[in-house]
RNA sequence: GGAGUAGUACUCAAGAGGCUGAAGAGGCGCCCCUGCUAAGGGUGUAGACCGGGAAACCGGUGCGAGGGUUCAAAUCCCUCCUACUCCGCCA
């Protein structure tokens, strides 16, 4: 959501930023909005001195009441009365201006960074940098579901029967495995100096409307039936609905947290769940990493966000690359966001493991999120960054260090949460 | 899940239909004092959001949230949320 003075003085910019992202049906919005937002102000003008009339002779019945004057009283008192009966349906349209803009508000896009490249959809993402050579052994590496379940790592019949498809058990040393990159991702951020935190796994609605799109809620929250609570698609949406109407000390500036969580997703769209593996699930674990900061240090605090996570992945010898998001396929929040994709030498191509992105200010305007400012509040900077984000981020390890014998060799800095072991085989 | 109590500004807290946008205190600013222990005294100031205005300022909304009663609600009524205490149940 962007600050609506902006429109008000500078509907340009907004245009100019609807072209950019592909969005010229959008533009008839520009126009309607501001005309809602004139006739809303002249209403609230026009409604504010019908209320303040009735304060005052409130106010003077009050007065005359405990004079005794009570006929004088029961004179104003009608009149009152009549300023009410009018101010019903302005009430009322002032209510419903104020939804319809707010309506259109949500739909008008952040404005997107300078540096964010043009393009329609994510055909047009643009690679930025590699890290790490891409090595294609000369043995095959098998799809890692078989690779998984070859080690006894894998049981999708049982999840079938238990729970459908998009499920799965892991199971042994792979789900040891597992577990250890997710503590190990929370020890590297905690060693970056992010504050650890375990969140609600479930969210109430208020909160859920206030991270996302009504169409992501439809499409990715699992309700919790006869209660109002949705589970979370990414601790994301609890991290940041943790601030949701505070107001913050700005010396506390920038808080960086790092939160663990499983996440629930349904899926339903473009690519649904696969038939095999674990790619695309209705259920994984994330490390996750957020940052709330002033507008002025998102720029720094972005760069800096997807560097641990490459950082991340190197140190699990994964090499990977960075994949910008073009204006076009950045979802309406974002200022600038990129993928994190891992080599996987059995496609030959990177798979996308993690997103960062900084929302501006967007975000915070939609929860309120604010800072206590020397004069002002402001609108803080909300970003937010996947470490690991697993069973993805298992395949990208388990592919990348197969041997031609079936076994995967566990990365030295993952061996600590393993016992000591060095080979799953 | 049952029963009771409570929710007021950054924090604590008074208020129990009109004179309360809200006393008082902490905090914060300034000044003074200082051989009694991270102390004392004086004085000033603020407070959230929206609209108007160059500004001073003016107006509206706002006392957990949402409704209702009334000319008028922090104050009365209803629903919900949260915290605490007791009971029940249970990792």
């Amino acid at each position: 959501m962007i600050d609506i003075n902006v429109l008000r003085n500078d509907p340009d910019r907004v245009r100019e930023n609807l072209k950019k992202k592909f969005q010229e049906n959008k533009l008839p919005l520009v126009d309607e909005v501001i005309e809602l937002d004139e006739r809303n102000r002249a209403l609230k003008t026009e409604a504010d001195g019908l209320r303040q009339k009735r304060n005052e002779n409130s106010d003077k019945i009050g007065l005359l009441f405990r004079e005794g004057k009570k006929e004088e009283a029961e004179v104003l008192k009608q009149e009152v009365k009549n300023i009410n009966d009018k101010l019903v349906d302005m009430e009322k349209e002032e209510a419903e201006l104020g939804a319809k803009i707010k309506e259109i508000m949500y739909k008008i896009p952040n404005f997107i960074d300078d540096s964010v490249p043009i393009g329609k959809d994510d055909t047009e993402n643009v690679e930025v940098e590699r890290f790490g050579e891409p090595k294609v052994p000369n043995y095959e590496i098998p799809y890692h579901a078989d690779i998984i379940s070859k080690l006894n790592g894998l049981d999708k019949d049982s999840s079938g029967r238990t729970s459908g498809n998009g499920f799965y058990y892991l199971m042994g040393d792979i789900a040891r495995l597992h577990s250890a990159m997710l503590a190990y991702a929370r020890d590297f951020m905690i060693s970056k100096g992010f504050t650890y935190c375990i969140p609600p796994f479930m969210i109430r609605s208020d909160v859920v409307s206030g991270v996302m799109s009504f169409e992501e809620m439809n499409n990715m929250m699992y309700k919790i039936e006869g209660e109002d609570l949705y589970l979370i698609g990414t601790s994301e949406h609890s991290m940041i609905g943790k601030f949701k109407g505070q107001i913050l000390k700005e010396e506390e500036l920038p808080l960086t947290l790092t939160s663990y969580s499983p996440c629930f997703r349904k899926e339903v769209g473009a690519h649904g769940i696969e038939e095999r593996g674990v790619y695309r699930v209705h259920q994984f674990e994330k490390q996750e990493m957020i940052v709330i900061c002033k507008m002025e240090d998102s720029m720094d605090w972005y760069n800096k966000m997807w560097q641990f996570t490459v950082d991340f992945f190197r140190s699990l010898d994964v090499p990977v690359r960075t994949l910008e998001c073009c204006s076009g396929d950045l979802a309406d929040l974002k200022v600038k966001s990129c993928d994190i994709e891992a080599w996987s030498p059995r496609q030959q191509k990177y798979f996308e493991v993690g997103s960062c992105s900084t929302l501006g200010d967007a975000q915070a305007r939609r929860l309120s999120i604010r800072a206590k400012g020397e004069k002002d509040n402001y609108f803080v900077a909300t970003l937010n960054n996947t470490v690991l984000a697993s069973p993805r981020g298992l395949i990208a390890v388990m592919e990348n260090n197969y041997n031609e014998d079936g076994s995967i060799n566990i990365p030295e800095v993952l061996r600590p949460y393993m016992g000591g072991l060095e080979i799953i085989k």
